[in-house]
DNA sequence: GCAAAAGTGTTTATGTTACACCCATGT
DNA sequence: ACATGGGTGTAACATAAACACTTTTGC
């Protein structure tokens, strides 16, 4: 074995699993395939990677072009690589998974894709290719992620009420959380910054809080660890 | 956009990190490379991913060829794709780790490897490409794996002692563990099976046990989670 | 007899769970 | 006045942490 650039090499893509958060339930964002294969069916937004480009820029860079979002919270997921996943040939997929805030949702459009929607995670269309498995493992991932990373602020806007945040660990965990624990829980970090405004409802106003990401990465570092 | 499979490519391979226990420190597996980039430097086990070969078989089947090692515990890790880690043009790695036996360690040699070596992960040489960044990424999933899957028998004996184990846990962990409090808490799982059988060595005796699999996963699917 | 690792319980502190009512607002 | 979600404390229970000495063997 000497020059293995000979090799046929396979395709290089990224496909990118974005969550939202509408107060509900989860949601992911899906593309209506507007070419083959799959046409019409809905699929993750993604495409090949370039041969000069890093692939989280890659899926940044798909990610904006088909659905136009930017700066969001975007981690590698895992590769798939099974050789008959794409009919068109072998094509290898590094999946990542992005969380967005209510605020940054999108305007749709662009490239390749003809259409980008919200849809709930648990009555979702049949998906393309091999993507109803992926987002089975970003969603066992996001699942067991959130539980030990403060990553579910990504998910809200950047004030949120308690209602709100139990509301998300709600629905991602799939079950429902005692409101006396949670909140004394969550009171305990002095990184969730209570503010002097308020959210009024037809109902008693709601406190708003933020996350202050410095206060929480100083303590990270003299070792807490972040727990819900 | 249309066939995107004019696209230039860049080439994919497959690398592991190859992990062992030898009673004191954790270890890996290195190769020391004959061929250039990098030719007689160290580096983890790995090569190209055929054109018909899922992932994970291209995985196993290089680590085979390389170190002669097979049915270990192997998990994908992550996938490094900057444009310049290696010096040869564009190269993706799929990297992923595995878990050996004291007793399936292997007997080096084979295709494009000279030498394989096991290389205390505290005291490592220089590694070729971005394998230490590699390197880096896999003991932090490690360290955060051992403590809620129980992997850490996959480093051990078929049969071990409670103090092998034990110090397995303080080798990944990097910190010492109480003795009774392990001990209790371990006792409490009963797919910890103990055995009749005893090692001596030049002190008291010592009860062995070995985990049963089975057991394990009829309580995972009650919900039990593992956690030490 | 000494070195080396195996083995064994109790107490204290900490964290987790379960649980019910009043409050402030909009309609 | 009623419906809606916001907000609050305490007791029981479970888990985790700290801690020291005896046992069995090889040399």
């Amino acid at each position: 074995m000497a020059f293995t650039y000979d090799y046929a090499r396979p395709a290089l893509t990224v496909d990118c699993v974005v969550f939202g958060f509408d107060g509900g339930g989860l949601q992911v964002l899906l593309i209506r395939r507007a070419l083959e294969p799959f046409a019409g069916s809905w699929a993750f937004p993604g495409g090949f990677v370039e041969m000069d480009e890093d692939l989280d820029v890659a899926a940044r860079r798909e990610l904006e072009e088909e659905t136009g979002l930017r700066d969001v919270f975007l981690e590698q997921l895992y590769t798939f690589g099974a050789p008959a996943r794409d009919p068109r040939g072998r094509v290898v997929s590094v999946a990542y998974y992005a969380l967005v805030r209510p605020d940054q949702h999108p305007a749709a459009g662009g490239s390749d894709a003809s259409e980008a929607g919200w849809h709930a995670v648990d009555e979702l269309p049949g998906l393309a290719f091999d993507h109803a498995e992926v987002l089975r493992v970003a969603l066992e991932r996001l699942r067991g992620k959130i539980r030990y990373q403060p990553v579910g602020f990504e998910l809200l806007p950047k004030r949120f009420t308690l209602g709100q945040l139990q509301g998300l660990y709600e629905a991602i965990l799939g079950r429902g959380i005692d409101k006396r624990n949670f909140r004394r829980k969550v009171a305990a970090f002095d990184f969730l910054v209570p503010l002097e405004e308020f959210v009024r409802g037809r109902h008693r106003p709601a406190r708003l809080y933020r996350f202050d990401r410095r206060k929480y990465r100083a303590l990270e570092k003299r070792g807490f660890l972040f727990e819900l």
